[in-house]
DNA sequence: GCCAACGTTGGC
DNA sequence: GCCAACGTTGGC
């Protein structure tokens, strides 16, 4: 079994969004960033756990914990015109962008704050606190994650 | 294939 | 809103 952590704006999509949604689960569309869009369709398996993070907002955090119900299939988003991430480049024959479903596991108590993250020893190798990281869908390792549950406690 | 210009991300 | 870091684009 693989770990993750994916990124969203709250301001976007929230984990309160994804509570609310059916089934509480959603599809992980718009990511258009190769390096991302390979995790996705190459390495995320059913079952991978997955930790839901806000970015871009008044605290980042890690928000709680999902699991990967869906592997990679087309992303639509890319072929719509009237969507944000619609790419002309990416052909309903061969598309360029993929996105797996997630299901919420469950919301933490307490958000578990970037800040909170980066005074962890256990921690300092996470792809999220290396300078200038900007992956959206990135790798978390066994250690790492158990280390994010118990702190989430 | 190089690299400058540009656009995006995301913490602060 | 600022800006550093990064990815992409496109001329050459």
């Amino acid at each position: 079994m693989k770990y993750w952590l994916v990124k969203s704006e709250p301001d976007c999509f929230s984990i309160a969004d994804l509570a609310k949604s059916k089934r509480q689960t959603t599809c992980w569309d718009g990511v258009r960033n190769y390096q991302a869009r390979n995790f996705l369709r190459d390495e995320m398996r059913c079952g991978d756990q997955v930790l839901f993070y806000h970015s871009s907002c008044e605290q980042p955090a890690v928000m709680g914990l999902c699991e990967v119900v869906k592997e990679a299939y087309p992303d639509h988003t890319a072929f719509d015109r009237d969507s944000d991430h619609y790419d002309p480049k990416s052909k309903q024959s061969d598309p360029t962008w993929m996105m797996v479903d997630i299901k919420l596991v469950r919301q933490f108590a307490e958000p578990l704050p970037l800040e909170k993250l980066k005074s962890v020893a256990g921690l300092k190798e996470m792809e999220l606190l290396r300078r200038g990281s900007r992956l959206s869908v990135q790798p978390v390792t066994r250690p790492q994650f158990d280390l994010i549950l118990k702190l989430a406690k």
